[in-house]
RNA sequence: GGGCGGUUAGCUCAAUUGGCAGAGCGCCACGUUUACACCGUGGAUGUUACAGGUUCGAGUCCUGUACCGCCCA
């Protein structure tokens, strides 16, 4: 044991304890030990991201899951590892090199591949040591990176399978196009955001028509009309019938175009004829697909408009879109212009308007791959918690869509497919060939495509064991147990690991997967680089200390509900630390040791006090409620019991109940007392570790726990013992209740010592009348504890006492409570407060008795519901009763005087 | 447009199977006591968004309304 400071310095603690935990090799997981195995792989963070307060939220659930598990025992491995974040990292690069008046066609794809490998080199582990930072204790032997050869490997051998399978195919088709990353993007990565934009009604005059004839077309996106190549209607609109097989004027360009007939048409849009442009919307696409339109695209890779567009040519998209309409304007062929809010796509990168565009692709084709994804979550193989989200996760799974995985970029896994010039075979490799298989021929070329990150994420659970090779650790490891992660991947990442796990692995990936809200600022706002509402967690492990970053964490989000968070909120966990920091030095200052047995103590039933009894009891209640929550998942109900258990139950009344005792000198009293504090107090300390290891190792190791085991961090979890168990050790069920009803009665006694307006110093004397001899035999084997919370002189229990004079008087559980002071009392204040007291115990009474008079309830109700209720009415009543006497004693007093 | 979640004390949130509505912070009063002022003791604070319904009993279940948020089109 040694002296503890008198108080905790977390800068001294934190990395002096995260090194060693690291020496001692405790985040290791070793596959040739036996036992049953815990397994998370963390949802891996971009390499190019520091911690922000939803990683550290993820992070801190997912460490106290481990943690809990090492300490029980289970063969734990934690897989750390980031991924390549493909556009994310380029565009990092890129911005780089553009400070340096250099453009990544400058150097060229391999030059401009090695200048990322060297950023990552560089500042790719900035995010690994700020999870040292705040404490995960990951597996960082086992560390992964989506571009490690292995990894890369894996995603070469999937993609050769699918393709081979024909999963993966490559096409012509409508997706998300970024003009500023200059890259597709899948679906998912296309974000809708609701935009105040406007309806364009614009006239297509009538081909043989008179110059008044026209129809009338509405359209949001007015640049786009110069890619037309038809207008269709609704075949059940009456109102147009006349247009069937005319032909209408493309404006400007005076493209002919035809009309058509098509059920997507929505009559109740604009003015239910709408333009058709195939190669730049989805549903037009399709359309085109069923009338056999041509598509024309008129835009460039970086959304300038291109020669299809005849006078526009050259312009950026939203510089043709105003001088289209000015021309139109001036043609007298845009009718008007309406407000209207829609939702248009927009990159989840750099937040640029996604355009829609025909372009030659890779594609996965889906629905194979999701039947074997729904059952297993429609069975419950897989459960989400909170439960909710199976069903977000099954409608997407049920209509889903073919994946688009080709990105227009450099950095990441270039697709494994290979052209030949001579014969024009294409095939998938996973090995770089040297000829065509086909004719021999050496003129090849790879695809110059790469495959999107969440190719190679998807494959994250298995290709960290280094799948395809059979590793031992694949077979140890897989599938994991708990996946921890926030709502917004869902599809992006659990979902399609579901697949890609029963696909290659012929088996779940995980069998929970736990959903945890989003972390926001204090009006509710979620935490965002660009608002500047961010809250950086490494300035709050600065001003505050890793535990209380963890702790209020924890304490503050509910099972999958969103946290807001403000600085001050992180005082919680600090102050908590603190609070248990100085429980520790009282401890230390009353024994220099502590006791050999305390981790597995024999107890004097003869010599446990009431209070010894009780804290046992709420210790071993605090271990059962803590093992459930985790198992549970409710986080936030682990940290308040813990909270409620350490500050309430142990420093509030138990510390205070030893005081007398550890201050006194009947030796065997001290310790035994001792080694129940120092018990309860190991005990809580390792309930506590999963969320704040630092400071419990600290104390692990200053209160001399170390011979229970070298660190907290493998130290055994609790177990509870039950109510015949705890018999054993001699601690009784009616004595716990008994001193629960004492808190009680000190509660009152207090009250009635602060009605008084008596410094809390002052010594008092106090009578007791004890409501039946159960409690007057307890209440006199308990007076010491009883005058120290109270800090009084002498105290009078006694069955038949009767005040001489008024005094002030309470009611408790225990029985009536009389406080003699010096001088007059307020009579008649004493009385209307005690008549309060009883007008609201009259009340609840009266509540009781109509419930208890009324037969459907007694009928119907469950027999303990009304016996509850029926004690309830027993308690009131007596009190009512004593009450009343107290009332009538003073009165008669009062009338006395 | 479809789906999901939310609305409980001044604030942030709990409340398990329908069975006495709670905690932390903040607020008020007192207190430097021998672990702790990052503390202690005591106190005040509720039409559980609204309207119906089911039930012996509803914050909790059902129907509808309002507002807020998220996801999907």
């Amino acid at each position: 044991m040694t002296q503890l400071d008198k108080t905790y310095d977390s800068r001294a603690v934190e990395g002096k304890w995260y090194a060693w935990w690291l020496k001692q090799g405790y985040f290791h997981g070793q596959t040739d030990r036996d036992g049953p195995t815990y397994c998370v792989v963390i949802p891996p963070p971009n390499v190019t991201g520091i911690l922000h307060m939803g990683h550290a939220l993820n992070n801190t659930i997912q460490d106290v899951l481990v943690r809990w598990r090492r300490m029980q025992g289970y063969n734990v491995t934690w897989v750390p590892g980031t991924d390549h974040a493909g556009i994310a990292t380029q565009n990092v690069v890129e911005r780089a090199l553009k400070a340096e008046g250099q453009t990544r066609d400058d150097l060229g794809r391999e030059a401009f591949v090695e200048r990322v490998w060297a950023w990552r080199e560089e500042y790719g582990n900035t995010i690994k040591n700020q999870l040292m930072k705040i404490g995960a204790s990951c597996d960082w032997e086992r560390e992964r990176f989506t571009m490690d050869e292995g990894l890369s490997r894996a995603v070469a051998e999937v993609f050769v399978r699918l393709y081979n399978k024909g999963l993966i195919y490559r096409g012509n088709y409508i997706i998300n196009w970024c003009p500023r990353c200059q890259t597709a993007l899948s679906d998912e990565e296309s974000e809708h955001q609701a935009v105040d934009g406007k309806l364009y009604y614009i006239r297509y005059p009538i081909k043989g028509g008179k110059k008044k004839d026209y129809v009338l077309v509405a359209t949001t996106r007015p640049e786009t009309l110069l890619g037309d190549t038809a207008v269709a209607i609704n075949p059940r609109d009456d109102r147009y019938r006349h247009l069937i097989g005319k032909s209408v004027l493309l404006p400007v360009l005076k493209r002919e175009l035809t009309v058509v007939e098509d059920d997507f048409v929505d009559p109740e849009f604009g003015t239910g004829v709408v333009k058709v442009t195939p190669a730049h919307d989805p549903n037009d696409f399709e359309m085109g697909q069923r009338h056999q339109l041509p598509s024309i695209n008129v835009m460039n890779d970086d959304g300038t408009m291109n020669a299809e567009a005849g006078p526009y040519a050259g312009m950026d998209r939203m510089a043709c879109r105003e001088a289209l309409l000015k021309d139109l304007e001036r043609e007298g062929l845009l009718d008007h212009v309406d407000a209207h809010e829609h939702a248009i796509g927009h990159c989840y990168r750099c937040h640029s308007v996604v355009e829609p565009r025909l372009s030659p692709q890779w594609f996965v084709k889906m629905k194979p791959l999701a039947r074997p994804a729904l059952n297993v979550v429609k069975d419950g193989q897989i459960q989400f918690v909170p439960e909710r989200w199976t069903k977000v996760y099954t409608e997407w799974m049920e209509n889903i869509r073919d994946w688009c995985i080709s990105r227009q970029i450099w950095w990441g896994h270039r697709i494994p497919v290979y052209y030949c010039d001579g014969c024009a075979h294409e095939w998938a490799s996973l090995d770089t060939p040297s000829a065509c298989p086909a004719c021999g021929h050496t003129q090849i070329r790879q695809d110059e495509d790469v495959l999107d990150t969440w190719f190679s994420s998807w494959l994250w659970p298995f290709s960290v064991f280094g799948w395809p090779e059979e590793k031992k650790e694949l077979s140890v490891y897989y599938p994991t147990q708990t996946l921890v992660t926030g709502s917004e991947i869902i599809f992006f990442w659990v979902a399609r690991m579901i697949m890609a796990g029963l696909e290659c692995m012929g088996d779940i990936p995980f069998s929970h997967v736990y959903i945890h809200g989003t972390v926001r600022d204090d009006i509710g706002r979620k935490m965002s680089k660009s608002l500047g509402n961010s809250i950086d967690p490494l300035t709050i492990v600065e001003k505050y200390n890793a535990d209380a970053l963890r702790f209020s964490l924890i304490m503050l989000s509910a099972t999958g509900t969103d946290v807001q968070l403000s600085d001050e909120k992180f005082e919680i966990g600090r102050n908590f630390g603190t609070k248990l920091w100085n429980a520790a030095r009282f401890m230390q200052m009353h024994g220099e040791t502590a006791p050999p047995d305390f981790a597995d103590p024999v107890f004097d039933a003869s010599l446990l006090s009431a209070d010894d009894q009780h804290i046992l009891a709420k210790l071993h209640e605090t271990i059962a409620g803590c093992t459930e929550s985790l198992e549970r998942f409710r986080f936030n109900d682990l940290a308040r019991a813990i909270y409620e258990f350490c500050w309430h139950q142990f420093c509030d009344w138990y510390v205070e109940y030893a005081k007398p005792i550890l201050y006194g000198d009947d030796q065997p009293r001290r310790e035994q007392t001792l080694k129940v504090m120092h018990y309860v107090y190991s005990n809580a300390l390792r309930l506590l570790h999963p969320l704040m290891p630092f400071i419990t190792e600290e104390l692990w190791h200053g209160m001399g726990y170390t011979s229970c085991s070298e660190s907290i961090v493998i130290a055994p979890w609790p177990e509870s013992r039950d109510a015949e168990a705890l018999d054993e050790w001699g601690v009784a069920g009616a004595v716990v209740s008994y001193v629960d009803a004492k808190h009680d009665l000190i509660r009152v006694a207090r009250q009635l010592r602060a009605d008084y307006g008596l410094a809390p110093r002052q010594e008092i004397d106090l009578m007791i009348r004890p409501s039946n001899e159960r409690y007057d035999k307890r209440l006199q084997a308990d007076q010491d504890s009883i005058r120290s919370l109270l800090c009084a002189r002498e105290i009078t229990i006694d069955r038949q006492y009767s005040p001489p004079r008024a005094m002030p008087s309470a009611i408790s559980q225990l029985g009536a409570i009389y406080m003699p002071v010096e001088g007059l009392i307020d009579l008649q204040a004493e009385v209307a407060k005690l008549t309060g007291q009883l007008e609201k115990v009259t009340g609840e009474l009266q509540k009781v008795t109509r419930k208890l008079g009324n037969m459907d309830f007694i009928n119907k109700a469950p027999a303990e519901v009304v016996e509850q209720q029926e004690e309830r009415k027993k308690a009131l009543l007596e009190k009512s009763e004593k009450l009343e006497k107290l009332i009538e004693t003073l009165s008669e007093c009062a009338a006395g005087e």
